[in-house]
DNA sequence: CGGGGCCCTG
DNA sequence: CAGGGCCCCG
């Protein structure tokens, strides 16, 4: 570039002391854009397949077989089961094992020695059996279930004159038991012996139970562990008929739901306009082709191998090492609790105390963008809001806790009660309310989308940016110092841009450029000072202090690694404003402005992992 | 006119 | 880091 027009442009800020300096740094053509932000939304939200895969995933199940998304809510189910644990926020399934539980300790010595069961279980029990007979008929074949049984066998071995002798003795006891004037001491008596609390007919079985052991003690305890067996199959099938059941309804509750859903955004497809929502819509569409494409690409050379070795270091020719292995982990397993979790109004059986929150939530910060309130009608079935710090966590919570109830549920309680973060994170949303202006609106509403993907999609559209995306902004100043807006929308895809957010963004970079060159002053007037003389004597290694405060400061916890690329820019950057001092041009009020020009054109790629929503995982965790 | 950039301030 | 002012550019 000639310097003609640099001095005219000089001449005119030397009223005031800017030094824009004045490139434009974006823009492709419109459909560069949507191409490249198909490839985004596609590589982002749906890395696993098809829109086929998602939807068989969703709804495939209900028809009886053995999905795997039935496979996993059985899973779940079992190990709840195996390991007896409590589930805070009452879930179905954790109230089915409770009832379940409670009809065994009502017969069950064992359960009952786990205080399980209460007095009166006699009566208990045989509501029991007689209820759940009519429902299962083998439910009262388990042999604790079946008093007669055992009856019957102290009948046949014990002895005749022992058993009246002892009948008639524990007839007084049970008698004296049954006064009331005993009952509560016998009660308190028998908790502080035994913990088992039994009725006195239970106890009287018990001391027959305990009287034939010693006969026929080897096969009691056959007949124990085969029943036990027996029992849990039982509850297992019971539990997977649950299971079933209510997959069904929830399928027909999804299908209701998008049927409502569908006809309201039929009247939006009418506009024709290219909002983003159609934009994401076709994103979807086209996003098995580009998978294709991107494979054959060559500057994609790196094979799933290396990705430990470039995890960080990720320059030069391993800019895309993000796979599409890698790819497939982002979204893996969260396709089924996001339609639930997001529009939480789905209907559940045995769990209708959550359903009202959510769209509270999100219609409140449609309309004021409350920063921290909680949503007005919150129930006290969520009692648990999340603090100011799980700010942090808005999104990678919500992909950490979709992993979790794919894995290991019983870490994190994402039950229908808790608020699901997705919710969290619109009710945190940093949007000001200036900024929800009507256009921004329509995108804002989590019913404007156009097909089901979207839908999908916009359960993980963050309506504000969280410090994780501005953390993740830093670590891409690593990488670009002037990025567009245009690329800001693509890399920070999970984001519902509006003109706030861009400028939000723009405007974090704009910090960190600022910090940047502020930085890149002080330390080239202190080598001055120091008495350095030459460029050659500047060199910016990770050990020195300019990288360190630079490193301070866009990565602070020290969990990524600083590409090598930067090392050379800083130094670049910090050789110019040493020139630039040196000859004396920091009297040009505007004499940054040279040193901006240079320094814009050294951005390099930003890797593709950034374009996930989870590369924070992906590159901090992993 | 609006987007983007820098500077200054809090 | 955000707000506001000012400027340049298309």
């Amino acid at each position: 570039m000639p310097d003609h027009d640099s001095t005219a442009l000089l001449s005119r800020q030397t009223k005031r002391r800017r030094v824009d300096i004045g490139v434009k740094r974006t823009v492709g053509t419109a459909s560069a854009f949507f191409a490249k932000a198909r490839a985004t939304f596609f590589s982002a939200m749906n890395p696993q397949g098809s829109e086929q895969d998602v939807e068989y995933s969703v709804v495939q199940h209900a028809d009886g077989e053995k999905s795997n998304v039935l496979r996993k809510l059985l899973k779940r189910a079992n190990s709840y089961e195996d390991a007896m644990m409590p589930f805070p926020g009452a879930t179905i399934i954790s109230q089915l094992l409770k009832n379940n539980m409670n009809k065994n300790g009502g017969t069950e010595p064992s359960f009952q020695a786990s205080g399980l069961s209460s007095t009166g279980s006699e009566v208990h029990q045989e509501d029991v059996c007689s209820n759940s007979s009519r429902d299962s008929p083998q439910e009262c074949l388990s042999p604790f279930g079946r008093p007669t049984m055992s009856q019957f066998d102290v009948d046949r071995l014990c002895d005749e004159h022992l058993r009246a002798k002892r009948a008639r003795v524990e007839n007084i006891i049970r008698g004296m038991s049954h006064s009331p004037s005993v009952t509560l001491r016998g009660n308190e008596n028998e908790r502080e012996i035994a913990p088992q609390s039994v009725s006195p007919r239970e106890s009287y079985r018990e001391n027959k139970r305990k009287q034939k052991l010693p006969q026929q003690q080897q096969q009691s305890f056959q007949q124990l562990v085969s029943a036990r067996k027996e029992q849990k199959r039982e509850e297992r099938r019971q539990l997977k008929q649950q299971l079933e059941d209510m997959q069904k309804q929830l399928r027909q509750l999804q299908e209701k739901f998008y049927q409502i859903y569908d006809s309201t955004d039929s009247e939006n497809d009418e506009d024709g306009n290219l909002s983003e929502d159609s934009m994401r819509s076709e994103t979807m569409d086209a996003r098995a082709g580009d998978s294709v494409g991107r494979e054959d690409h060559p500057p994609d050379v790196a094979p799933p191998l290396q990705i430990p070795q470039a995890r960080f270091a990720v320059n030069g020719e391993n800019h895309n090492f993000h796979t599409a292995n890698q790819r497939l982990q982002c979204f893996g397993d969260v396709i089924i609790p996001n339609p639930l979790d997001t529009f939480g109004s789905v209907p559940m059986p045995g769990a209708t105390d959550q359903t009202e929150a959510l769209p509270l939530v999100v219609r409140k910060n449609s309309s004021d963008q409350s920063a921290s309130a909680p949503p007005a009608g919150a129930p006290p079935a969520s009692p648990q809001r999340a603090p100011p710090e799980s700010l942090d966590l808005t999104r990678e919570t919500t992909s950490l806790r979709t992993k979790m109830s794919s894995h290991h549920m019983n870490h994190h309680p994402c039950s229908p009660a808790h608020p699901p973060s997705a919710a969290e994170g619109l009710s945190l949303s940093l949007i000001k309310s200036e900024c929800g202006d009507l256009q921004d609106m329509s995108e804002i509403s989590p019913y404007s989308g156009k097909k089901r993907f979207p839908l999908l999609i916009q359960s993980y559209m963050q309506e504000g940016l969280s410090p994780n995306h501005l953390k993740k902004a830093k670590l891409m100043f690593f990488y670009t110092r002037y990025p567009s807006s245009n690329m800001l929308k693509t890399y920070f895809s999970d984001v519902k841009f509006n003109r706030c957010i861009t400028s939000q963004l723009i405007k974090w970079f704009s910090n960190f450029r600022e910090f940047y060159y502020i930085q890149m002053e002080k330390y080239a007037r202190q080598a001055i000072n120091d008495g350095v003389t030459s460029t050659e004597e500047l060199s910016i290694t990770r050990d020195c202090e300019l990288y360190r405060a630079l490193n301070m400061h866009y990565n602070k916890a020290n969990d990524f690694e600083v590409p090598e690329r930067f090392l050379e820019v800083a130094q670049i950057t910090l050789r110019e404003f040493f020139n630039a001092i040196i000859a004396g041009k920091d009297v040009d009020p505007s004499w940054k402005k040279a040193i901006y020009k240079v320094i814009c054109k050294l951005d390099s790629e930003v890797p593709e992992i950034f374009k996930s929503p989870n590369c924070l995982q992906e590159l901090l965790h992993e």
